[in-house]
DNA sequence: ACTTTGACTATAA
DNA sequence: GTTATAGCCAAAG
């Protein structure tokens, strides 16, 4: 495992910590791990292949906006995941999104170990 | 090697 | 709220 391969894999394990009903950005995610909003979403790009799913739709912009729907299976399966764990989407955004936004920063310690 | 694209973000007008 | 620009980093052509 190359560095850089790694760090996808430490996103995996960041957004599976995203507790259920609550949601956290790209770059709360970037800032946590060090790197760039977009690898993060590139990242996200590849979850797919994951062995363990990873709930990608616990991950929206910085605007509570589901940019990332069209990456489903369907176009709706990211709203209706989100539904299902008591979240609110209106007009493809999060409503409450500042309240429901889990910083992993926050709540997560430095530098989380994959290992563990 | 260079250009374009992309599940992003901050700032400015 | 919208549009434009700059920074960011990885993958695909």
């Amino acid at each position: 495992m190359n560095e850089s391969t790694d760090f996808f894999l430490r996103v995996y394990a960041v957004v599976r910590k995203v507790p259920r009903g609550r949601i956290t950005t790209y770059g709360a995610i970037a800032r946590y791990l060090g790197g760039s909003a977009r690898t993060v979403g590139w990242a996200m790009n590849a979850s797919h292949f994951q062995a363990k799913a990873v709930p990608a739709h616990r991950v929206v912009n910085r605007n509570g906006l589901l940019t990332g729907k069209h990456h489903f299976a369907t176009p709706t399966l990211m709203q209706e995941l989100l539904q299902a764990e008591g979240v609110t989407v209106q007009n493809d955004r999060i409503l409450n999104f500042k309240r429901l936004f889990w910083d992993p920063a926050e709540h997560l310690p430095p530098e989380q170990r994959h290992s563990g």
